[in-house]
DNA sequence: TGACTTTTGTGCGCGAACGCACATACAAAT
DNA sequence: ATTTGTATGTGCGTTCGCGCACAAAAGTCA
């Protein structure tokens, strides 16, 4: 936990298939701060910057919950890309997803409070794991949404009042999930269900469409 | 000028390549406020969610700035696209700064204030304009931002004193653009970086590799 | 058990942007 | 030239998050 698969502007010597646990895609500014623009795991693929040519990407992936991947050596995905087919159509739709993602970042970035943003974060993290606790200090999660650690304690703080979390030193425990949902942004939702209507694309549609 | 060529979750039936003026990307909120998150002009296209496969995206694709652009059928451009080559590669690459441009939006929306942020759009304007004068009012800005009409009018007024720009109703003049840069975040200087970096392997590529 | 480190709690002043109200200025139309 | 509609200026109280300081609690290890 807390590795970094790549850094700002190195070359991406391979893609990640995560199995399980969570990348968390920083976007790091000069002064060292930083926020997070996405949530990556067993449904996404970390390196999209391979496929599309880039080669690099201005942001950082770190590992924000631990877990085993695929690793695939960047120039055999890029050929395996190239061929076409279902791997291409699956990844150019995951690709959407992530944009998608991105996108509503910004716009919650923008015009949501701090509670609403821990609970979108809480939801997607937890879309991404097999358990309903979130092992990670408040100074980490104020560091992956770029905000103050203070920000987190107090947020948490009214979500735990009324029984919709619960935490202890280094780990949330949603234990109400459903009005989690309740008191987050449209955001979480946004995300979601294009994910989703996106992920019913590729398994509904055959290798030659 | 304020023609909407997308409208959230409708399909994309045809798409877009701008050859002069500026296609605002906004990111919609059930509120009705909204965030731009990218601008498209010559260097991109409108429509990536046909290549990607989606279908359609949840967001709205509005003229900021009136001009021409070739305007392609989307099944057309789809199997364009996965005939591969030069223009697959080109698309990919196109892709991945308009990523870009959407990622530094999010953190620029946590991180940086209103001035900075306006600095940030009226050189990403100007970047796909031919000349250094912006007609909108400030109001059109202000929504386009996602902020409100008065934040505007202040920055613009620090802007002016500092004799960077000039404006009268509806229109900004850059008289200063160096200066611009200089009070500006860095955000800017990310996305154009990048997108300069990525727009020259497509020109330094040939179409076999 | 006691000392130490890390994590979380909280108080307070500051600054930025919001939200509203209203004043002023500009420009086109009659 | 006057009217009218639109654009911009500005004042003021509120809210939210920052930034700092320090207190309290929870683990850890000797």
């Amino acid at each position: 936990m807390g590795d970094v698969l790549y850094e700002t502007s190195t070359e991406r010597d391979f893609v990640y298939f995560p199995v399980s646990g969570i990348v968390s895609i920083l976007e790091m500014l000069q002064d060292g701060s930083s926020s997070e623009i996405a949530l990556i795991g067993s449904e996404g693929m970390v390196g999209i910057s391979v496929v599309l040519g880039g080669g690099h990407q201005p942001n950082r992936a770190v590992v924000q919950s631990a877990g085993t991947a695929y690793r695939v050596p960047a120039p055999a995905l890029y050929e395996a890309f190239h061929r076409g087919g279902v791997l291409m159509d699956a990844i150019l739709l995951y690709i959407q997803a992530l944009y998608t993602q991105v996108a509503q970042m910004a716009v919650c970035n923008r015009h949501h409070n701090l509670q609403q943003q821990l609970s979108r974060w809480l939801l997607l993290s937890l879309d991404r794991m097999d358990t309903n606790e979130i092992a990670l200090t408040q100074e980490l999660i104020a560091g992956i949404l770029g905000v103050r650690r203070e920000g987190i304690t107090r947020a948490a703080r009214v979500l735990q009042d009324q029984h919709i979390i619960e935490y202890r030193r280094g780990c949330i425990t949603v234990v109400d999930r459903q009005r989690l949902e309740e008191v987050c942004c449209e955001c979480y939702k946004v995300v979601r269900n294009e994910a989703e209507r996106l992920s019913s694309r590729t398994r509904t549609r055959g290798p030659t469409n």
